[in-house]
DNA sequence: ACCTGAACACCGTTCAAGT
DNA sequence: ACCTGAACACCGTTCAAGT
């Protein structure tokens, strides 16, 4: 009634919809989480953020834990583009296979929260929905492809790709975990440094 | 009233204590945290299983972050101690080195949940208490022993030992996280095939 | 160093009823 | 495919008061 507009007044017309409420609220959630965890996301601010009644979200997810299902998937599907571009920008083969690891560590770091939701236990392995788990290995998959490229190149042993894509996957991963963690010291850029090395090691081993 | 004892009647006498509600408190949580995981663990049925009111933890411990902090130092005091074990049972060196990291993926795989509470960012390092500090890096120095023993030995690179370590240590721990989080196939001994692979690999390296 | 009991400000989820 | 509003069964945490 007075001209400063006391309350958002939330919705100005009685029109339902977002045109894409599903999408909304994944969007919504990734926000949260980035800037204030994974313990900080709570449907009902969720909700409320988007101007949208508490109860709607049900309409698009059974429970939260689908909602964090689909934050992992999307997470993968990052992930995804961002290995594979990585990997084209630096001309494949060796090059390739190192910034692969590079880009990997920094999205990790770069959205810690994010990445935790992908592989922090949210989503249980028995029931996760098989998009995520489409994405997830078709990620898995850059990397396999890229040991294979480089076994054809004589630059890698000739083990079993995917044992070899793992202890990888592992050593990376690993890497990107402890940098998250904070269990690499607070200084800045020693995970870059820790990647960097592991990298080279990977390829030359730690014996003599 | 009745010989069949109807109800467990919680505390016989109006004495307080239990000589140790701290230790207690810990156990109960870390019998908790490993029958159903982290998200199953609340202070009121803590204390309910303890026969102790819901406001007693309170004398404790801070919040319930800090207990989850004391859960974690009893991980890396218990993994501590396994390392070591195995370490000196497969006679140091080369084997003492491989037993070890044998023993920290089983050690994660035993115990899943309790592992993710070491390192699910429950406790933030910026306010990790200082017992947890210290306990965690005794369990890396062994590590970081064992790298400078093999090194003496003319068995590894003469790298930086704690940047090696910290190498070695992403690696395991990446297999570990895998595991637990069932990436690596729902298959019995995929976990034990692949740190074997990857602790041989971590000597050789991938390259040819 | 513990206890009880009440209270506060939250949660996720369900349901009945609307449009 | 959304909405409101009320309700249920939980949470962690605090406080006042006891022993």
């Amino acid at each position: 009634v007075s001209p400063v507009a006391p309350r958002p007044q939330r919705r100005k017309r009685s029109q339902y919809h977002h045109g894409d409420l599903r999408r909304a609220l994944i969007d919504e959630a990734v926000r949260t989480i980035q800037r204030e965890g994974v313990e900080a996301l709570t449907l009902r601010t969720a909700g409320k953020h988007l101007g949208v009644s508490r109860t709607a979200l049900y309409r698009h997810f059974a429970d939260k834990a689908a909602l964090l299902a689909a934050v992992a998937t999307e997470g993968f599907r990052t992930l995804h583009s961002e290995l594979i571009s990585s990997w084209k920008q630096a001309g494949q083969g060796r090059d390739g296979f190192h910034a692969m690891g590079i880009a990997y560590v920094r999205f990790a770091v770069a959205n810690p929260s994010h990445y935790r939701v992908m592989f922090g236990g949210f989503v249980k392995a028995s029931e996760c929905d098989p998009e995520l788990m489409t994405e997830a290995s078709a990620a898995f998959q850059v990397l396999v492809n890229s040991l294979v490229e480089q076994q054809k190149a004589g630059l890698v042993r000739h083990d079993d790709p995917e044992q070899l894509a793992r202890f990888v996957w592992a050593t990376v991963h690993g890497v990107a975990m402890l940098a998250i963690d904070g269990q690499l010291g607070q200084e800045h850029g020693t995970a870059d440094a820790l990647i960097r090395f592991a990298i080279e090691r990977l390829g030359t081993g730690i014996g003599l």
